[in-house]
DNA sequence: TGTACATCAGTGAACGCGCGTTCACTGATGTAC
DNA sequence: TGTACATCAGTGAACGCGCGTTCACTGATGTAC
């Protein structure tokens, strides 16, 4: 598969741990591209790597440790990419489509590292997703607010800024798995769906 | 796992095709308990049922085949279980709401059902999901029905039924799996979020 | 400056497992005469 | 009514595969003296 991982060479001393590195961007890219955490296996991400299957533990417990680091790292990158996009400046309604957007585009480029980020665990146990990971309770409060904003400006109409943001989360998270999950459906206009969320669920007046 | 399995009795010549059923059943029941495509494995399900493995070519090609079939089973299901609950005579919006609970209620008791139905299959091949297959795209149109009654009864002021009975369908579905994939979230009540989504998404007036 | 040595970053072979699939078969059941 | 036989509904053993994980190891690299 990938031709440059036979002439890969040993690190240096003490440089070990850059291995960790190029495994979690394996294990993300297979991910990705082969479409399940079933095809994150060890030793394919060995294979992808250029390195024999047991090199991983020194990394990583198991398996199911690599595969949580992965979603982790995902989840990094996820909020990363929306804080980018988020524009201080802008008065609160374009602020809050600009995160939405990059929310999808996120969910649209790594469908499968997306889906992966917000799905229950099938073949690994509930150690993915443990009862007390926040999975970034942080990253929604900056929805509450964005739609608490647009009520403090006077362009939304909501009464209850936490469900709407739920609503509008929810949303989102269906438009971005079904446009990819059930592709022989006739879709609209991505923004034209998500311009009908944000302004019926975010409650925005016209 | 299945006590019983071990007495199961030969069928009589000519009610070969029962094992079918028994087969689809028992596929169908791992599917859900067991939490994914990957647990429905041609073993399993034929000592589920209480058969040897090879019993199974004499009703499906090979494994797609089979969880195909579950998976079309299931929709069968799912579609009946929604007009089930549509009440004829009702006004459109309480028909609309009845339809938007029965589709959450199907997608909360038979969730990895559910959500196999809706995603791209990831250890099998694309004959899962055949580029001809229409998914029920009738049963879409029951929704876009609903919301465009609403229209006519002035109880909405949708002006592009289809393109909101989309959104509401992404919102549903976005509720359906967040709830079973995440948890650990502070969810509000399931029927608050849905009021939002049909209000909001189905334009309904107060 | 030279050398013995501890350490580090990995390797290679092996294990047991469950899987999908094939193959030749078996034995009860119904039917033709 | 009896019996030979075709058919049907499965079985059991075997195959090759990729997997996660373990184990003893190797050889280059840096360090102590």
């Amino acid at each position: 598969v990938n031709s440059t991982s036979d002439v890969r060479e040993r690190n240096r001393r003490g440089e070990g741990g850059k291995l960790r590195a190029e495994i979690l961007r394996a294990a993300g890219e297979l991910l990705e591209q082969e479409g399940g955490q079933q095809a994150v296996t060890l030793r394919a991400v060995a294979r992808q790597v250029g390195v024999s299957a047991p090199s991983i533990y020194a990394h990583f417990a198991d398996r199911d440790a690599m595969l949580r680091a992965v979603v982790e790292d995902a989840f990094i990158e996820f909020i990363a990419a929306i804080k980018a996009d988020l524009q201080p400046g802008e008065d609160p309604v374009t602020q809050l489509r600009a995160g939405c957007a990059a929310y999808l585009r996120f969910a649209e480029q790594r469908p499968n590292q997306y889906r992966t980020m917000f799905s229950r665990p099938f073949n690994v146990n509930e150690a993915v997703f443990p009862a007390d990971w926040h999975f970034g309770s942080d990253a929604f409060q900056v929805l509450v607010d964005a739609v608490q904003a647009c009520v403090e400006s006077g362009n939304s109409t909501s009464t209850d800024p936490f469900n709407d943001a739920v609503a509008l989360w929810v949303g989102m998270h269906g438009l971005a798995v079904l446009r990819t999950g059930v592709p022989h459906f006739p879709w609209p206009e991505q923004s034209d769906v998500l311009d009908r969320l944000i302004d019926g669920l975010a409650k925005l007046t016209p």
